[in-house]
DNA sequence: AAAATTACTTGCAATTTGCAAGTAATCTTA
DNA sequence: TAAGATTACTTGCAAATTGCAAGTAATTTT
């Protein structure tokens, strides 16, 4: 939560926002799945832990890449979302699947996407970004 | 440098690999700079101590993203330069500035080049990428 | 009304970071 | 050629962060 930026590089600053190990991995949550609260991010399989998880959520919202809303369903749940400015970090997330494609094996489930997104990228981009754009609207 | 894999997400392995506040600002250098030796990253301006340093620096080399050499003037120095699974970080980082473009102002000396990233893209990343290529052979 | 869910918070041990000082192997200079 | 300067690390230790296990508090369900 605390973070003064290291220098101007805007890499680094970028990072001092999300480079962590599990700030892109809600990020990514919140872009290709359907997973929104809490609860959701706990059951990912990387396995984050309650207070790391609370305290992410938290940063990132500090940061405006993501937002909390009332949950329609419930009052305990909170419901988030990402912003625009969380939107536009798809192209990063897509190039790192792009290069994870090149140097690590792709679970089955995933080949599919990946496939679509290295074959026509920004078509690729554009969809999933229209799609997240929505939600917002 | 222990690391086992938290899931078999391409991303979250990803994560592993180089997903720190460090890691990724070595790789710039290396990229974007004429830095390759162990003082030149020190230089740089986020100020990295130096047991960091040398603990990222190997990490990397054992993840095969950068090598070390014999430094041609010196014994003492060695030098490092990416592989090519470094060098294919490239589109990573280039999404990454024109993130930072759009949500962070810009220092001067970094306006031309982000320009030119933004112009054509690709261009931009075949251009960087011949020229480490050309490091390597 | 009691039990279960959901979203956190708290306490604490273990790991990682950051800082200041070494150390060791070259190089450079007088 | 001896003394000092460079370069690339390593070490020790305090401070910060992480990870795990237990709470807690506000709903929701039964």
């Amino acid at each position: 939560m605390k973070s003064k930026k290291r220098s101007e590089c805007p890499l680094s600053c970028s990072l001092d926002l999300w480079g962590d190990k599990w700030s892109l991995l809600i990020i990514r949550d919140l872009m290709f799945s359907t997973k929104n609260t809490y609860g959701d991010f706990l059951k990912s399989a990387e396995g984050i832990a309650t207070n790391i998880l609370a305290s992410r959520l938290q940063s990132l919202e500090e940061s405006n890449l993501i937002e909390k809303l009332m949950h329609p369903e419930s009052k305990v749940k909170g419901l988030y979302r990402l912003t625009q400015k969380g939107i536009d970090l798809l192209p990063i997330l897509v190039e790192m699947y792009l290069w994870s494609d090149k140097y690590f094996t792709m679970p089955d489930d995933l080949k599919a996407t990946i496939e679509a997104g290295k074959k026509d990228k920004d078509g690729f981009i554009k969809l999933i970004s229209e799609r997240l754009k929505n939600k917002i609207a």
